[in-house]
RNA sequence: GGGCGAAUGGCGGAACUGGUAGACGCGCACGACUCAAAAUCGUGUUUCGCAAGAAGUGAGAGUUCGAUUCUCUCUUCGCCCA
């Protein structure tokens, strides 16, 4: 047996592509393009299986499209900007820009090892200077366009680490790291003014077809448009408050007010801000996050005032004004009215102060007595309870009939408001882009002039201050602009700014002068596909897509309005869990004989409990180390099991049997076609003229190919693994025997063999080369004639249950086929003594009897 | 609580627009080779049944000559939002 070695010839070939430059991308506009892209890793160490995962996928199609005659561009990236390169750099006092530079030397090696189609010349890391200087200027344009801008806003702050945390960074209203208790702050921070293309970013979804439906949805619900109206309320107690206006999706509910409620935050608290009592309440209220969770999950509080709200519609009632902790300021206006009867927040706060419950929605089949106990309605029905407004259907007529009458007594006005939340990018961090920003002694807003261009990071500074570090680089922060000092803003920008536009620079690259050229752009954007995990379904993707409408705002020549055309959202890579003791264990510590029982490998003594699979984590231990197995198996091994298992839309689970399964097939692979080769080979003057085995194979390969074409197209990528064994097991059969025309056997195989090739490159590469095969680069033709069979089985039906297959020619006539059931001897048993009423018959596929 | 999706052998999963359910792999069983084991190769493997046969794609209904596929109700799980 002649065995494969994979070290040798991933090797061979990783230099062969390497010094050919075999995927490197040129703008050439007579060809047709194809831009492939996956989500860029941040450099954390080491690659993981997911990045295999999702690198593979990327360059299965992208090999796939290279073949089929496209321009390619396919490129990667470093997203190295970001919170764990400062904390490690905080921890072993490293400099974070040489702690990532290293990671990114490691990965990149790794990644290669993998044989992925990637141009490396177009290489990028968003936290060189050469990348961060664009997007300064891109900073410095969106805010000539109007798209930035700073304000005063509420932030989740440590006040132990003194530093503004991110929601996800804040655990049960603590602080990930110091663990002290979170508050809400107000900052001065820096904003993209995403709500500007809220409309845009919502409406434009329909038009990317290639997109999971899911990630659509997702969209859609963060942007959350709705559709209600904003009102007056006219305010007595106090002769400086007028109105109090609000917004609400529910106009219709409005006779089942009973109370005003507004946000600690709101105008009216000035009047307040000396009453001791309600300056607590306001700091209670500043301890819950600024989460929508948090907020929901919080105990309704309310702070009565001396305020009465009188509602527009009916003077007569009055209704008492709150502050309350579940409003707030950044939506609608900062105040709600309380219908108790049909929101279930409003409920819990009216039974917790003894308000009035009133229904005025009923569900249509219930007459008479509705009562509200603790669930407030919100199911459809019809009005009543409301005067004019009685009989309306719930929702359908009731709000916009509302509405309407608002209108017209000038009461209210309809309104479209979005959840969406403009773009917060100020982060007090060091690791991250500086903000193109000076103040100057009036503390006014300064830009900084294209010619300082880049504002560098300072560097080797120590980390190890309380806050953001760059505060205390005060010559750092000093800047001449104009002849005037002024000081630079310390705040960087939110990493998501990074990779909201690296598609762009990917274009062109080693543009230094600009972010890209727009010839570049004009030929490969939009992104053909986009593959990454569905965790960035909502931020990443929405941002990227506003990046890119915002540069397409005001400027006639950027011309795109979408980054990414097609998208696929791959699943995450699982691995069983094992525990001693409460300690997670590493995979490689354990050993099973069954399957079942696991054990300590050092000590089989002791028996370990296996937890359910999990996406692989560094914290539960169950990680599996690609390099490790790239070492063991080989990269095509690697690749052919991290798409076998499951689809790659799905989360698949890892294992080692699998992972075993995958080498084999390599090995035996390669020793079927070497062996194919020498018979092939030694059988150069055959003569034999094409026989049945022979037009066998040729039908199994074109029906073989067509399938695996299909199956790429659709991403079936665990189905082609599935034909690759089919192709196996077809081909070992053909090999036992020799009774075929070489000529034929050679045509046949070698079509296989490109079509396998995306999935298997070194290993088929090789193959090709030991047929004499150096064109690899094409994706074999399907003969479809081959395609068409010539004979069918044709599904015989008794009352819809099977009964038989008869073989028969294709496009049989229907009499022919009733004659050669007439003459089954097996069938005829279920015919004796019944009456046939009819038969349903689909040609070349079933025929049905139906008999009494 | 709301939205979206999923449910198929012991396991991962196939099945084109309603037309042979279980492709392919793992595991398991038996056999060959071997002193033996591993590796390898061969055969079998939805369930019940000796068999003929029957049942069968989470549960229940419906449409249909025919439903894993379409409709409704329910259960469980997952994801997102709250």
């Amino acid at each position: 047996m002649n065995r494969y070695n994979f070290k040798l010839i991933e090797e061979k070939w990783q230099k062969f592509w390497e010094k050919n430059n075999s995927f490197s991308a040129k703008t050439d506009k007579n060809k047709k393009k194809f831009y492939c892209l996956e989500m860029f890793p941040y450099p954390s160490g080491k690659i993981h299986m997911g990045h295999v995962r999702n690198y593979t996928i990327g360059d299965v199609l992208s090999r796939y499209k290279i073949q089929n005659g496209f321009n390619v561009l396919h490129p990667m990236g470093w997203d190295s900007f970001g919170m764990p390169a400062e904390n490690a750099a905080r921890q072993n006092k490293l400099d974070p820009k040489i702690w990532t530079e290293k990671n990114i030397a490691v990965m990149k090696g790794q990644l290669q090892k993998l044989g992925l189609s990637i141009d490396w010349d177009r290489e990028i890391s968003t936290c060189s200077p050469e990348y961060y200087k664009h997007q300064q200027k891109f900073f410095l344009d969106l805010y000539d366009k109007g798209l930035v801008y700073r304000k005063e806003n509420y932030v989740n702050w440590d006040p132990v680490d003194e530093t503004v945390l991110a929601n996800e960074q804040v655990i049960n209203g603590k602080g990930w790291r110091s663990g002290a208790i979170v508050e809400r702050k107000k900052l001065s921070q820096w904003f993209f003014n995403i709500n500007k293309f809220a409309d845009k970013l919502l409406s434009d979804l329909e038009n990317l077809k290639e997109w999971p439906a899911k990630v659509k949805t997702m969209q859609k619900n963060w942007i959350g448009k709705s559709f209600g109206c904003e009102l007056d309320f006219e305010i007595t107690g106090n002769k400086e408050i007028k109105k109090i206006k609000c917004f609400t999706t529910r106009p219709d509910t409005l006779f089942g007010m009973s109370f005003l409620a507004v946000s600690v935050d709101h105008p009216i608290a000035e009047f307040y801000k000396k009453n001791k009592e309600f300056e607590k309440f306001k700091k209670d209220c500043s301890k819950t996050g600024t989460t929508e969770e948090s907020i929901a999950q919080a105990e309704k509080l309310g702070f009565k005032t001396n305020l009465i709200a009188v509602n527009p519609l009916d003077k007569t009632i009055k209704v008492p004004v709150y502050f309350a902790n579940f409003v707030l300021m950044d939506y609608g206006f900062g105040a709600v009215f309380g219908c108790p009867a049909h929101d279930q927040r409003d409920l819990d706060f009216a039974l917790k102060y003894g308000l009035k419950v009133k229904p005025v929605v009923k569900p249509t089949e219930k007459n008479g007595d509705f009562k509200i106990d603790k669930i407030a309605y919100t199911g459809p029905g019809v009005i009543y309870n409301s005067k004019f407004l009685d009989n309306l259907k719930v929702p359908d007529e009731s709000i916009i009939k509302t509405i309407e009458i608002l209108e017209k007594k000038k009461i209210g006005k309809k309104k479209i408001n979005f959840r969406l939340k403009d773009w917060g990018v100020s982060r007090q961090r060091y690791w991250g882009c500086p903000i193109p920003i000076a103040y100057n002694s009036k503390n006014e807003i300064i830009k900084v002039p294209y010619t300082n261009l880049p504002i560098k990071l300072p560097e080797k500074i120590n980390l190890d201050v309380n806050g953001n570090p760059l505060d205390h680089q005060t010559e750092w922060k000093k800047i001449e602009i104009n002849g005037e000092l002024c000081t630079l803003e310390t705040d960087t920008l939110d990493t998501f700014v990074d990779s909201s536009w690296y598609f762009l620079r990917f274009c062109s690259p080693k543009n230094e002068n600009e972010g890209f050229d727009i010839e570049d752009i004009n030929y490969w954007m939009p992104v053909d596909q986009y593959i990454g995990g569905v965790e960035h379904a909502i931020l990443h993707l929405l941002y990227s897509r506003f990046f890119t409408k915002a540069l397409n705002y005001k400027d006639n020549e950027f011309k795109i309005t979408e980054p990414f055309s097609g998208l696929f959202t791959q699943g995450m890579v699982c691995h069983e869990t094992y525990k001693l003791d409460k300690e997670w264990l590493n995979p490689e510590d354990v050993i099973t004989k069954n399957g079942t029982d696991f054990f300590l490998k050092n000590d089989l003594k002791k028996k370990v409990t296996v937890g359910p699979s999990e996406s692989m984590s560094k914290s539960k231990k169950n990680t599996i180390d690609p390099e490790k197995m790239i070492e063991n198996y080989g990269a095509d091994s690697v690749r052919f099991f991290i798409l076998s298992d499951s689809p790659p839309e799905k989360d698949v689970q890892w294992s080692d049997q699998g992972m075993q399964a995958s080498f084999k097939f390599v090995q035996k692979f390669w020793s079927l076609s070497h062996e194919l080769n020498e018979k092939i080979k030694s059988d150069k003057f055959s003569t034999l003229k094409e026989k049945e085995t022979d037009n066998k194979i040729s039908i199994f390969t074109n029906q073989i190919i067509n399938k695996i074409t299909t199956n790429l197209e659709n991403f079936h990528y665990n189905v082609i693994i599935a034909n690759f064994h089919e192709i196996y097991n077809f081909f070992s059969k053909i090999n036992q025997t020799d009774t075929w025309n070489s000529d034929n056997l050679r045509k046949n195989y070698i079509k296989i063999l490109y079509a396998m090739k995306p999935v298997l490159p070194h290993l088929v590469t090789e193959c090709l080369f030991n047929f004499n095969e150096k064109n690899t680069n094409i994706w074999p033709e399907i003969n479809k004639k081959y395609l068409e069979e010539e004979f069918v089985n044709i599904v015989i039906q008794i009352n819809g249950k099977k009964r038989n297959l008869i073989k028969c020619k294709k496009d049989i006539e229907e009499s022919k086929l009733i004659e050669i059931v007439n003459e089954n001897k097996d069938l005829k048993k279920y015919f004796e003594n019944k009456e046939i009423i009819k038969h349903i018959y689909v040609k070349n596929k079933i025929i049905n009897y139906i008999i009494k």
